[in-house]
DNA sequence: GCGGAATTAGAGTGTCAACTCCAGAAAGGC
DNA sequence: GCCTTTCTGGAGTTGACACTCTAATTCCGC
């Protein structure tokens, strides 16, 4: 019992399959929604011979699901954490908007955000995976809020910003322009979101 | 040949039986998502005693499932409509706000948007659906940039507002304001994220 | 090296979902 | 009324998918 879910005593091989699975599921999962994909093809994805390894790792597809929810959240934030980190100005901010635009293109806007689509997905009747999604969340959303705060003790931002408020309104505005991006297989809708939101940023700066 | 999807000669009865398996097909795939609901359950819900009903009037499930959001978005936008359509200040605005939050809560938080939902699970693997549900945001997006222009016209809003420009923001802080209320279960980062952009539009208010 | 645990193999099982077929009942058109 | 088309009923088929079982093999600590 040393994580919320117990892990059992892994070898190192035994490790890497398992890790071999939970990746190959969750870009298998990104790509076709997670009803979409089949343990079968995560097994040949995976390279892995036979379902009873993944049923040895994994009690059932909920549990692997709930895996690649945290391997996803994980990702995620390393992606995030380091751009987020340095928000010393206005212009880092929108380096950022310029990053996650650029990440869309990058893959042709298709996928969305690998956590969203997760949320809209599992929200509704896995109660784990939105415990999991939520505290996800929360942590890009404190990301985001310490870069808005370093900003401000900068005295780059006004002190009545109100940090949390702005954050999170950041976030939810990002998972939107993903959406549409992934709708509408162009960016403009995220272009748009994101550089209001930053507008009324821009609002609070002490210049 | 009619329509996008040719409509045979329906009778009476008829249409109604086939308005009815879409309505059931709409209530379940927004509770259950469009893969976790079968065509069996429709049929239940329906009331519809024989799978061959269904296919006389859909070719499979994904006809089915693109009439479904044909629905969906008719739905939504009669929602909408009527609200955008009378916005006249920013007190208008904020109704709107209101009644949206209000809309989430009388429905415990859970779905998200009718249209979102179906959007992060069809459109990359759909083109059809993709392309309706394109065709809808552009008809919503339209709604709200109707009403913004009316406030302008008003005198209520500073003539070089970019009503195109915010009227996508404000669609996609709410896209990302419905899921992130599907996947937390209450809406604060839907409040957060439509409050900060109406802030935005106040500052292009003339007051 | 040896004992026990972890890991892998692969055939198999039961269920369920999408879809089909054919025939019978209702309903229009004239 | 009759003839054509629409609509409904219900049994049936096919495949896929999540998951199981037993047994063999590898690994690790000692």
């Amino acid at each position: 019992m040393s994580s919320s879910t117990e892990e059992r005593r892994l070898t190192a091989r035994g490790r890497a399959t398992r890790d071999r699975i939970v990746a190959a599921a969750a870009t298998l999962m990104y790509e076709r929604g997670v009803a979409g994909t089949s343990t079968e093809d995560i097994l040949k994805a995976a390279r892995v011979t036979s379902p009873s390894q993944l049923y040895h790792y994994f009690a059932d597809k909920r549990a692997l699901v709930q895996a690649v929810v945290r391997h996803q959240t994980e990702r995620v934030l390393d992606f995030q954490r380091p751009l987020l980190s340095r928000l010393d100005s206005i212009e880092a901010l929108q380096a950022w908007r310029d990053a996650v635009v650029q990440a869309q293109h990058a893959r042709d806007c298709r996928g969305g955000c690998p956590m969203g689509s997760l949320a809209a997905e599992l929200s509704d009747h896995d109660p784990e995976a939105r415990a999991q999604l939520v505290a996800g969340y929360a942590q890009w959303e404190s990301a985001i809020r310490d870069g808005l705060r370093a900003m401000q003790q900068r005295g780059e931002l006004d002190a009545e910003a109100d940090t949390d408020r702005l954050a999170l309104a950041l976030l939810t505005a990002l998972q939107g322009g993903l959406l549409m991006t992934q709708t509408h297989q162009d960016t403009t809708a995220l272009e748009a979101a994101l550089d209001t939101m930053i507008e009324t940023i821009r609002g609070y700066a002490t210049r």
